[in-house]
DNA sequence: ACAATAGTGAAGTATTTACTTCAGTATTGC
DNA sequence: GCAATACTGAAGTAAATACTTCACTATTGT
């Protein structure tokens, strides 16, 4: 589920955006209520919601609520995903140029 | 310079659609022309080059025209900033939970 | 020289995004 | 019970996004 293409979408787009990723970053210290998130920034309570919905559903975040406060915490699981999508290639890269490399090397000694 | 939100903003903007993966896919293949990038895709030519000018704004990919032809490279420190970003709040989270255990295993010698 | 190739640039449009405000609901503490 | 707290939801708006088409320029192969 995680590697469908639909759910990258939404994972970028979730940390494409400041506020987004100051949230992640207040998450990856420990779990925080909407309001804690909302404390450094400078914008509406609403919009902040807002910015949580979409968190949420990229799957970058899970909320949970008890009694009148929503808890969130980050879903690691979903943060790896993303990065692997982005390793992968860069380590495609790389061994390319490791193979180029090589091949470089051995037409050297040929010469 | 790459670790900058702005920057940050335009890599994970750029990450966030289908076809630029794809493109960032091919590149991590190997270089490639306008035209090798778009022929698996299903839009026009100028889509594309606009695709391909987000990507080149975004730092994840360079550009040079030789001739007709625009050959295009991955830039593989951008795509190291982008997980970087990513694996620095997860290892965050990770040893927070490490330590919430360690917690717990001491407080279950001390009962 | 000419045709085919490879890409560029400007408009135009439909959709999505990132907010706002305002009015509401469900919990909690006294 | 009542006020304060912690959100929730709907509506509205300005700007950004993801395309399209069409007209165009620069380069290459014959």
């Amino acid at each position: 589920m995680l590697h469908d293409p639909a759910q990258l979408d939404l994972m970028f787009q979730a940390l494409a955006d400041p506020a987004r990723r100051l949230m992640v970053d207040r998450l990856s210290r420990g779990p925080a209520s909407v309001s804690q998130l909302a404390e450094p920034l400078a914008m509406s309570l609403s919009a902040v919601v807002q910015h949580l919905n979409v968190l949420e559903a990229s799957g970058l975040v899970r909320t949970e609520k008890l009694g009148r406060v929503r808890s969130c915490q980050i879903e690691p699981q979903a943060l790896r995903a993303a990065e692997h999508w982005i390793s992968e290639r860069r380590l495609a890269w790389e061994r390319r140029l490791d193979r180029l490399g090589d091949f470089l090397a051995e037409t050297k000694d040929e010469s």
